[in-house]
DNA sequence: GCATGTGAATAGGTTCACAGCC
DNA sequence: GGCTGTGAACCTATTCACATGC
């Protein structure tokens, strides 16, 4: 059994089988009526197409409570996703090491970037800041930014931002608890 | 100038005049006409709906790197999320202290969520075990799930489900840089 | 026979545009 | 005059349903 069918990711997934095939068409046909996607091609394509088998430069800006969590964090290097640069403003912690990164200062973050070639940054410092650091990032070349503060970053078109927005989210859950309560 | 119009709440939000608009028209119509929204006004509706004028019992279920910062995590607590339960299954943390909570062990977890009263877990656990920890969790009451693990849980209908994919997100920008290659 | 791939139908959500009110 | 509130137009995304091919 080296197949799987839409309603079987559906099933998986939270969502349709109608949807899961739709979403596969635009990726090109590749499944087999009767029988369902070939799991090794499904894996590969999905792969290819997400970018997973390229390698990309990932810093770390902010080495606080949640960037250590981060840096660690066993998902993301499973998917092979490593930092190799390490970035943070505290002048206790520049030049010490993280696994075997070193911590460089905020003041060399540029430079940094530059010379790691990093396309992609998480940005996990706080709030008020996020916005100016999201700025020299961008001026130093970085092409995506994965931001973990909860502030509305405004990035040009040609870079990409996304948001874990664990504070909405939290916000959100609230909203249903108080609905709930009433209805 | 204590207002402010859809206008500017687009501006910071990062969406459109007409949006903002029409999101607020569902709460009531309280913006005043050639003027804009009142702030305390917007601010108290707002906090209301999303019940962020109750206090919610907050739970932690996993300490490790993940969960340990988010129990510091500042915006929750500017928010009014203060966690005061912990659960984790490491022998050697429980009866630890974080802050002025002490640590309990998995095997309480279910009694710790029914004395805490808790409605609302965060659920900071490996993706293998997230599953059985939601089901214990939801059977001991709990009413919304913010989960953090790489995970597709599955919840009953009365029961809320939050998620942070931090994964997906940075999958995401991969897929944005592979494809930013060739375009 | 069974499950994909895909046009057609539907639903959902965003944008337009303007009447209404301050 | 300025900005909200909202029906209508529009656009995007999901669901349906079935012809197609293994």
């Amino acid at each position: 059994m080296a197949t799987v069918s839409s309603a079987a990711l559906a099933e998986r997934g939270g969502t349709t089988a109608a949807q899961v095939r739709k979403d596969l068409s635009y990726l090109g046909s590749f499944g087999k009526r009767g029988l369902g996607y070939s799991v090794p091609e499904l894996t590969q394509v999905l792969r290819r197409v997400l970018g997973l088998d390229s390698t990309w430069r990932v810093a770390l800006v902010g080495a606080g409570r949640i960037g250590t969590a981060l840096f660690e964090y066993e998902p993301f290097r499973k998917r092979g996703f490593a930092i190799t640069t390490v970035v943070d403003s505290d002048p206790a912690k520049v030049g010490s090491r993280m696994g075997n990164v070193v911590v460089r200062g905020d003041d060399e973050m540029e430079q940094a970037l530059r010379e790691s070639g990093t396309e992609l940054v998480i940005l996990a410092v706080p709030a008020p800041v996020a916005q100016n650091v999201a700025d020299r990032a961008v001026a130093a070349g970085v092409k995506a930014i994965l931001n973990f503060a909860p502030a509305q970053l405004r990035v040009p078109v040609d870079v990409t931002l996304g948001n874990v927005s664990m504070l909405l989210e939290l916000e959100g859950l609230s909203y249903a608890l108080a609905r709930g309560k009433k209805g």
